[in-house]
DNA sequence: GTCTATAAGTCGATAGAC
DNA sequence: GTCTATCGACTTATAGAC
C-alpha cells in the first residue's frame, strides 16, 4: 500500500514541474466526476502523462486528491485574504462591508472553480475530513476572525456579538451561493445579487441608524 | 444502458414494499460512500435481497439513487413544513424565532441523516443537478416563502426586506451547521448553539429596540 | 451466479542526460 | 556506461448489469 520510490524532487522550483502539470490536469477529472468517479487513467491522459508517470510523483489516488486540495486551499487562502487586508477604518463600515459582500460574490460567480473547490470539500468530507479541517482552519477561520476583528472595531455598528455577525455574513453569502449557484436554483428561487446584498447590510448596519444618541 | 423490464410496481402502497427495504438498506451505503463509491452488492447484502432483485425494483444504480433521494426530501419537506404551521401571531417574534432556529438546530443535531442529505446532495449537484433543483423547490422554497410571510407579517421587526431576511436566517444556520458538522469544525473554530442563536435573534429583531418611537 | 468492462496499481523495457 | 524518468502492457479485483 505504501509506494516509497524516491519521487523526482517535486520541490524544484525551476522548471514548470511536472507535479503540477499532473495537478492541472487531475483538476477537471475530479471537480467533474468527483473522487470515487475519477479514474487515473482519465487523470493520465488529462495530464498528458503515462499512468506509471502518475505514481511516480503520487503514492497514490488518495495522495494526488489530497495535494490538489491543499494546492487549491492555499491558492485561495492567499487570494481571500488578500482582499480586505486592512479596510480603511476612515470608510463608513456600510460601504466597506458592502465592497467585501460584492467581491466575494463576484469573485465566486467570476471563478467558478471556488465554487466547485467549496463542493468537492463538502461533498467528500466524509471521506476526507482532515481535508474538511483543513479548509477551515486556513480559510475560513482566518477570515472569520478578520471580520470579526473589523466588525469589532466599529462600536457604531452596535453589534452585540461581532463573532457571531462575521458567521451571519458570511453565511448569508455562501448559502446564497450555495442555493443559486451549487443547487442551481437560481430559476426556481430568484433572488437579485444587488438585493441580498443591500438587505445584508442594511441588517448589519441598522444599529447606526438608531435615533442620534 | 436503459433497463425497461417491467418493474413490479413500486407504486403499490398497500403492502410494506420490498422496494422500501431496499431503499433503507441503500442510504447508509450511499451515504457512508458517496454515489459512485456504493456498489450494488454492498447494497443488496445491506437490503438482505439479491442483486437481481435489486434490478428488479429498480432500473440501475442512477434510478435506486433519485428515487432514494427523492423520498427522502418528500420526507424532510413534510418534516420540516410541519414544524412552525402556524406561529402564534400573539407571542413575540424574537421568541418564535428562537423556537425556530433552536428547533432547527436540534433537529439536524439529533438526525444526522439530514445533514447527510444535505451533503449527499451538494456533493452529487453536478452529477444529479436535477435533483439539487428539486431539493430547492421541494424544502428550500417552501420554507423560505414561509419565513419571509411570517416576518413580513412582523411589521415591529422593521425589516426592510423580509425575502432576504429569510435567506440571512436560514443561511446563517444552515452554514453553522456546514462548518461545525459537516466540515468538522466545532473544534478548530468553536461556537456555541445558543450564542449563535442568539446574535442571530438579536440582528433580526434589533430594530423593534428602536427608541420609542 | 455469471459476464464483461473498467478500475487501481505494477513491471519490464526504453530512451535520453551526463 | 549508468542513472533515472517515462511508458505500453499487464495483473488482479471489483464494478454494474442481467
Amino acid at each position: 500500500m505504501v509506494n516509497r520510490s524516491t519521487p523526482p524532487q517535486s520541490s524544484n522550483p525551476e522548471k514548470p514541474d511536472k507535479a503540477q502539470a499532473i495537478l492541472a490536469g487531475a483538476l477537471p477529472v475530479f471537480t467533474k466526476h468527483g473522487y470515487a468517479a475519477a479514474s487515473m487513467d482519465r487523470i493520465a491522459s488529462a495530464a498528458g502523462v503515462s499512468k506509471p508517470t502518475l505514481y511516480n510523483y503520487f503514492q497514490d489516488k488518495q495522495g494526488l486528491f489530497i495535494a490538489l486540495i491543499h494546492q487549491l486551499t492555499q491558492n485561495n487562502s492567499q487570494l481571500i485574504l488578500s482582499l480586505p487586508t486592512e479596510p480603511d477604518l476612515q470608510t463608513p463600515p456600510e460601504q466597506v462591508l458592502r465592497q467585501m459582500a460584492t467581491a466575494v460574490l463576484e469573485e465566486f460567480a467570476n471563478n467558478p472553480a471556488l465554487l466547485t473547490l467549496m463542493r468537492l470539500i463538502i461533498g467528500e468530507s466524509e471521506r476526507f475530513p482532515e481535508l474538511a479541517q483543513t479548509h477551515v482552519r486556513e480559510i475560513i477561520k482566518p477570515l472569520m476572525e478578520r471580520l470579526s476583528l473589523y466588525l469589532a472595531s466599529q462600536p457604531q455598528l452596535k453589534l452585540s456579538d461581532p463573532v457571531v455577525a462575521a458567521r451571519i455574513f458570511t453565511g448569508s453569502l455562501v448559502h446564497y451561493l450555495i442555493i443559486q449557484n451549487i443547487l442551481h436554483g437560481s430559476e426556481i428561487l430568484p433572488l437579485e445579487r444587488d438585493r441580498m446584498v443591500n438587505g445584508l447590510i442594511q441588517l448589519l448596519t441598522a444599529g447606526e441608524a438608531e435615533g442620534a444618541v
